[in-house]
DNA sequence: AAGATGTAATTCACATGTTAACTACAAGCG
DNA sequence: CGCTTGTAGTTAACATGTGAATTACATCTT
């Protein structure tokens, strides 16, 4: 499958990266996405960052007791908890910031920005006329 | 990040098809592959189904003990190894061979032909720009 | 209010992804 | 020949993907 292997060599140039500050393409995606969208329940960062939740329950775990992370149930229901990223998690994430604008612009430098945007444009498209079914 | 999304909403579809039959997603495109190209050493197999050593060697395990792929050593090299799909594993590809293509079809139905195929040469044009790195 | 139903999150079990270390074998080199 | 280097495959350790079952809590219904 041709999107299997194009996400693979995309990230393949950040993963040395990842790997300097010893954080997971997972936890660095919850990072940004709260970073960018602010504090979410579980469900819904689950869905935005396109992680199942088995798996968003271990990396939360993980990203609280590296204090990445904060969660605070929300009163009148015991269920849910809203999840918001810490200054520290702030920190790492700004830090990683050029370095990540740096390679997403390296990659457009060798496959062209209009061609880039045009696959985006493509994919979001594809992932619309396919996520609307039943 | 869009190819993971893209990814999912595609795979979505063949999930069904694959649980029906009591086999993973990657042990299909290793038979697949396999059905397609003839015997391979796993290196080769491993690079075809953009599988990583150790996940294929734990696939070959189960896909043997299914019996629905063999392997014979290659002599003059007692490292190498040729595997090769069984009469067995052939069947289960030619039975799941419609879906696959019905599956795919109503795919492209949504999506459209043209901009599928459109969007399959980016995603190999992607591929090729940015592999090629040393 | 008690029971049925629904929902958020977790847990379980197993398969795969990922990196590093390791084994077994081959080929080159002094 | 013995040693080094290289290569194919495996194993180990840990994180995530995936589907099913479970827990805890809400809401609905009567």
């Amino acid at each position: 499958m041709a999107l299997l292997r194009a996400r693979e060599v995309i990230m393949a140039h950040f993963r040395p990266m990842l790997a300097r500050h010893d954080i997971t393409e997972q936890q660095w995606r919850v990072l940004r996405v709260l970073a960018e969208t602010g504090p979410l329940e579980a469900t819904e960062l689950a869905n935005r960052a396109s992680i199942l939740p088995p798996s968003l329950t271990r990396i939360i775990k993980a990203l609280e007791e590296r204090e990445f992370i904060s969660r605070n149930k929300v009163k009148d229901d015991g269920r849910r908890a809203l999840l918001a990223i810490s200054p520290t998690g702030v920190a790492l994430i700004e830090e990683l910031a050029p370095e990540r604008t740096a390679i997403y612009e390296a990659i457009e430098k060798r496959y062209g920005a209009a061609e880039h945007e045009r696959l985006l444009d493509m994919l979001e498209s594809l992932i619309q006329s396919e996520s609307a079914e039943s």
